[in-house]
DNA sequence: CCTGATTAAATCGTACACGATCAAATCGCA
DNA sequence: TGCGATTTGATCGTGTACGATTTAATCAGG
């Protein structure tokens, strides 16, 4: 049961969210000259791995609500990035497609992603096994 | 160099992102019958450990901008759990302190300290190696 | 002592994130 | 077949985050 009274460094939730704003900066620093947010890119990279996903495969990959994804993809729908159409077997779902231009982007993401391997600063290995930690944690927490 | 072309999930950054929401919905599932947001806990959290800090001194600890803290510190303020007043030294800096209501949750944390530790589900030195980790990244990335 | 540089908060605009709720389409079962 | 329950997105309000800028106070060099 419980470890008592930490300080706010010493704080698992405290690592999460500062090391999360930290990895957000980094990208948002490279992501800028596409315009691009970074949830914005977390969507391209999703559509990248298989495009016309509904909103709620979107946000179930994203782990999102739809009052999250719908107002994000309304904006990358306005940026020529995505379109969007009801889907004619379900109207009640919404297909999202790449455009040409969202599709064009992914050329950029390699670079990108070797950037921000370089910023993490640690060998490819225990990245992987970090990421793992993580992961593992997250669906505990998700299993509440 | 560089991790070439990994699917969202396998990427570190989406760790980061979804483990970091994961925690803040289990933390506002305790906190909503108190009244607080997972920011304005935080922020209490450091105050708690030494009070009246100025709002460069918070958003130093908790890593965010004065963008950020000053709405912040005014709606804690609205909530009655802080006072904020100008230092009579530097007219510059404003000095945050706690309320007799704002020292009061401090009760109630460490009931919520052993929900979130129970809810991460892994040992404790286990988790405070994985906090030492994921605090070792977010250092490296903010020296970018 | 004065003025330009620096520092500390605050302000403004945009973009997530989510609880609560809603409208429309589809499903399921009497 | 018909109608209540469920599913899917969308809407609304509030609260972070942050880039860019602003204001006021302090500092530093002449």
């Amino acid at each position: 049961m419980g470890q008592p009274d930490l300080k706010l460094p010493d704080m698992i939730c405290f690592a999460l969210y500062s090391a999360n704003h930290a990895m957000q900066r980094v990208y948002q620093s490279l992501l800028a000259r596409l315009g691009l947010t970074y949830p914005q890119f977390l969507v391209l990279m999703q559509l990248w791995t298989e495009d016309g996903q509904t909103v709620g495969e979107l946000g179930r990959a994203l782990q999102l609500e739809s009052n999250t994804v719908t107002p994000l993809l309304k904006r990358m729908e306005g940026l020529g990035l995505v379109n969007r159409a009801r889907v004619a077997k379900d109207e009640r779902q919404v297909r999202v497609a790449l455009t040409d231009k969202g599709r064009g982007l992914q050329a950029e993401s390699d670079a990108i992603a070797g950037c921000i391997f370089d910023a993490c600063g640690m060998a490819a290995d225990e990245l992987l096994a970090l990421r793992d930690q993580i992961t593992g944690l997250r669906d505990r927490l998700r299993a509440v």
